[in-house]
DNA sequence: AATAAATTTTAGATTTGTCTAAATTTTTAA
DNA sequence: TTAAAAATTTAGACAAATCTAAAATTTATT
């Protein structure tokens, strides 16, 4: 089965919303896509034909089994593209996310199994996210943002959450990037701030919004 | 200006046509696209009032400068995008040109010069083709069939007109690839078969129709 | 539990790129 | 040079993805 942009989009979209939200709505849907709900109605009976959601109108929508896995294809993509565009070609974090929108959607499987092994077959892109497999398979692994992560305690950077060039731009300045160890030594409940150090370099304050978006492995 | 998919296959298409065929008609161009005439005169109105073409009706029509530069550009994308699949990525010349027809829409404009530079700004694709720079100038070589080629010069190969399977499967057989370097060392009156020598291989023949397609620096 | 508010769906319209069939124009050839 | 043939364009229609406005359904509130 080959599927339009627009519905991969749409694929991709529910599968986010599945993640974050208990239960995923129209109005939801519509908003993530900007569309409008009547759009979002339509495009959920085409999908539903397709059998990629399980849809029962106005009792609201999941993927089906197969949605799951064109999901995690599209995702996969997309993940192994930004990887590309920043490790091949040099970008920054925050300039790929619309060229991997577009590059997502090219459709050969044979270029995506190629492309992974050129990469040497990353199972993270340059955001710390995981990158599926051909199989759809994820690495999890347990992450903790540094808002609650332990104090003296060695930890590694491993996702970033918000990934505008605003935040590159702060984390830059930190110092932080994925793979950055660093010790989290003080917390101020005045502001929830976070004193941090990255090994031999003076400690810093970073505010809760930033650690609330940076992830670590414990 | 963006212009979607559809409109810059049309380009493109006028493009190559201009440079095979003395007059580009609805007709030809409607061949060239697997669509119906009916649809290319609705394109071309479209075209002409994006100023992509210069277009009469019942007349005739033409790219205009900014209809040649958009379709270098496409042609330069579609051929980076090769390029990189078959050096990067390992695929067979015969493989690559419908994931390139994808590709070749990406619209980034930086993309499209980190690939070049990624790649070491080659000036010919893998069937030996230019490749446009950014400013859309083209190295021209002067090229001639094996069929045209004179005996007993030493002669490279330089670009393969067929790109088919069917082609490659008998330039590998032949051990001609673009950059061989080999001699004409006989010409078969009868029917115009041509005899080749390539460096201490035996010579072979090859076909009228194979010296035909493929094209040689003198 | 009834009604108001919010959500979702339907109905009907629009745009893009395509089609077929008919009309128009150009070209060819008798 | 005019009639037939070929090429091109117009008219009207369709599928995909969207929209607005109205109708239907669900949820929340009094």
């Amino acid at each position: 089965m080959t599927y339009t942009a627009t519905e991969e989009n749409y694929i991709k979209a529910i599968y986010h919303l599945q993640h974050v939200h208990e239960k995923v709505s129209t109005t939801l849907l519509s908003d993530e896509m900007n569309t409008r709900p009547a759009s979002v109605t339509d495009m959920l009976k085409k999908l539903e034909s397709k059998k990629i959601v399980h849809y029962q109108k106005y009792k609201g929508f999941s993927l089906t089994e197969q949605g799951n896995k064109t999901a995690l294809n599209v995702v996969r993509k997309h993940r192994l593209w930004e990887y590309f565009l920043v490790n091949k070609l040099g970008f920054e974090w925050d300039e790929v996310h619309s060229m991997a929108e577009e590059l997502e959607h090219i459709s050969s499987n044979e270029l995506t199994i190629r492309l992974d092994d050129f990469l040497g077959n990353p199972a993270f892109d340059p955001h710390g996210d995981p990158i599926p497999d051909h199989k759809g398979k994820i690495k999890i692994i347990k992450q903790e943002s540094l808002a609650a992560a332990p104090l003296k305690k060695t930890i590694t950077v491993s996702s970033v959450k918000n990934q505008s060039t605003e935040m590159l731009e702060l984390l830059n300045h930190f110092k932080i990037g994925i793979g950055t160890k660093l010790k989290i030594t003080r917390r101020f409940d005045f502001d929830e701030s976070v004193e941090i150090k990255i090994s031999t370099l003076p400690a810093t304050i970073i505010s809760k919004q930033v650690a609330q978006n940076v992830f670590c492995i414990i």
